[in-house]
RNA sequence: AGACCUAUGGUGUAAUCGGUAACACAGCUGUUUUUGGUGCAGUCGUUCUAGGUUCGAGUCCUAGUAGGUCUACCA
């Protein structure tokens, strides 16, 4: 039968299926993840780490976790923790130990002398200021530089006088000897080696001299063997760099691949403008709820599957690209629909009063976790005389379509009794309703309603004697644009929404939800999902606001207007 | 200005390498429902432009156009 349809491969899958095809590397898949420690993991990263790790995955291969670390500066043992736990989290396990390029300083370093040693690498004693100078321009040839042609053994000396600490730092540099003339800029004579007297988060003091991303990249990829070195598109260029350096020291060959990185709606992944959210505080730290970082994500309340399955629909392709945040969003529902037990929590309380109901009386009722998922069991709510519903689930003077609470409405309270509004109170100064009076059909109660009595809305509600206040932080989108760095002339952070996060303290939800712990998800019925974060005691519940659930009402609502 | 990369519905991706455009999300309509949630059904809408090759082009060729990347001792 052929009623079966194939599935369709990314580009990156199609060559790792011909080269698989063709023998190459016997079959091995080997690819890596390469991070350096000098910030936290970005849904872009999500992006990078599912591709590397799925496509080792799916052709039996594995992933290297690799530090790159080949700058002193910027890099802090902190970054490599959250980066471990991050991955860890999302659901990947790199291969044997995670790997430090840093660890590979020696071999780098004889890879230098190799290339001075074929004449294909000097010493340069210029400025980075006339460096730059010499370079030339884009259509425009560069000029060679006069300490081009050193003899070997003068560089080989220099060389290890830089390595020694002779000079101080930028004073000289080692350079590959390739084309001035180059189309490709970075084919002008890279530099390979710069000095830099710092201490190193793993090397200390040992050395003083640094490799610069293009010596350390590729080489590393080569040491591990990597068969595939899967990177961003901004790269591409970096690739005939990447080919000539494996020709020239004739290492083994591993492959550079590009692919376009992901970027999403109102988030930005940028490692310069990232690390100022935090230190210019516009958030609460790098785990801020609102960053779109693995760690901001995570406190959200996102679930790992939920990414994985975000960068899986998103595909995989060479062109710039803007997801819409409703993509993401619609993955993070669907996990936590099947995943996350229903709760009833009011946000905005409305106190509402069932007068014929007995005083002093409470009973357990019983309701389901979760519809989707049976697994997940029942739990016992107390309902009583007096409770909270929504104020939003309240009107005087209701349009047509509403099937919630008004005056002389029915309406199911879910879980309990069909009530019957009989009045309301009604504060004359402000005009705000303060309280609302129903009756209850006794014989109603959900499932076993005899009772015959129509009701087409369906309200969620605590008992207020039972019920839990908390707070509760609703989140929203961290910019008022979609792409706040694509607007000329603008600083990304005039776009910053201020009111991307509200403090709601005046919630209050179900008694279960005191045995909740820090990270629990939970579904606030007809409101949306909702994470207990860290910042949770004994005494005081915070709930972040994942997602809001999809709201059709409030669309017709809208329209009407 | 040079070189390189990219161009398919509102968004993203596919069409197994020339055989007559599809999947997901969003939108819209209906339906189910003790969540105006979920599910289900239906619907809207697409090959940058101009030439060329061919019986046949989203796929190949040429020329445009548009967008992106590159002139850090960052990665």
């Amino acid at each position: 039968m052929s009623t079966e349809s194939k599935e369709s491969l990314n580009f990156i899958e199609q060559i790792v299926e011909e080269d698989i095809a063709s023998g190459k590397h016997n079959g091995a898949i080997l690819t890596r993840f390469p991070p350096e420690p000098n910030g936290y993991l970005h849904i872009g990263h999500a992006k990078a780490l599912w591709v590397n790790f799925g496509i080792s995955q799916k052709y039996g291969g594995k992933t290297n976790l690799r530090f790159d670390d080949t700058n002193p500066t910027t890099e802090e043992t902190e970054f490599v923790d959250s980066i471990k736990e991050d991955i860890e989290w999302l659901g990947y396990e790199w291969d044997g130990e995670p790997l430090y390029a840093s660890d590979y300083f020696p071999q780098l370093y004889q890879f230098a002398i190799d290339l001075i040693k074929k004449g294909l690498a000097y010493v340069e004693d210029s400025s980075a200021e006339e460096i730059g100078k010499m370079k030339g321009d884009i259509g425009v040839p560069g000029q060679n530089s006069p300490y081009r042609d050193r003899q070997i053994e003068e560089n080989l000396r220099l060389f290890e006088g830089m390595k020694n600490g002779e000079f101080p730092d930028g004073t000289r540099v080692l350079r590959a000897k390739i084309d001035m003339a180059h189309p490709n800029l970075l084919l002008r004579d890279p530099v390979l080696y710069r000095i830099k007297h710092e201490t190193h988060h793993r090397t200390g003091d040992d050395w003083c001299i640094y490799p610069l991303y293009d010596f350390a990249h590729g080489q590393s990829d080569s040491i591990e063997n990597i068969t595939h070195s899967l990177c961003s598109l901004e790269f591409r260029h970096h690739r005939d760099l990447y080919d000539w350096l494996i020709e020239k020291l004739e290492i083994f060959p591993s492959r550079q691949i590009e692919f376009a990185r992901m970027n999403v709606e109102y988030m930005i992944t940028s490692k310069r403008r990232l690390p100022k959210l935090v230190n210019e505080h516009f958030v609460n730290g790098w785990n801020d709820p609102r960053m779109p970082t693995l760690s901001g994500m995570r406190r959200r309340g996102y679930p790992p599957a939920a990414i994985r399955n975000f960068c899986r629909d998103t595909g995989l392709a060479k062109r710039d690209n803007l997801i819409e945040i409703n993509k993401l969003e619609y993955a993070v529902r669907q996990e936590l629909n099947k995943t996350a037990p229903r709760v009833m929590g009011v946000l905005d309380p409305l106190k509402v009063v069932i007068t014929n109901y007995p005083e002093g009386k409470t009973e357990d009722l019983t309701l389901i976790n979760n519809p989707e998922d049976e697994s997940q069991g029942s739990r016992i709510l107390p309902f009583s005389r007096e409770i909270y519903i929504e104020k939003k689930d309240f009107m005087e003077d209701p349009p047509r379509k509403f099937f919630r609470l008004g005056p002389g409405k029915n309406v199911r309270l879910k879980g309990a009794y069909i009530v019957h509004c009989d009045g309301f109170v009604k504060d004359e100064s402000t005009g705000e309703v303060t309280e609302v009076h129903c009756t209850y059909y006794e014989d109603s109660k959900s499932g076993s309603d005899t009772s015959g009595v129509k009701s087409k809305g369906v309200l969620h509600w605590v008992s207020i004697d039972h019920a839990v206040k908390v707070e509760v932080r609703e989140y929203d989108r961290l910019f008022t644009e979609p792409s706040p760095l694509g607007h000329e002339g603008k600083d990304f952070l005039e776009f910053f929404n201020s009111d991307s996060l509200v403090i709601n303290d005046n919630a209050f939800v179900e008694p279960s939800l005191k045995n909740a712990k820090p990270g629990d998800r939970f579904q606030f019925m007809r409101m949306g999902y909702y994470c207990l974060d860290e910042d949770s005691n004994d005494e005081h519940l915070v709930f972040n606001r994942t997602v809001t659930l999809k709201d059709t009402w409030a669309k017709v609502q809208k329209k009407n207007n």
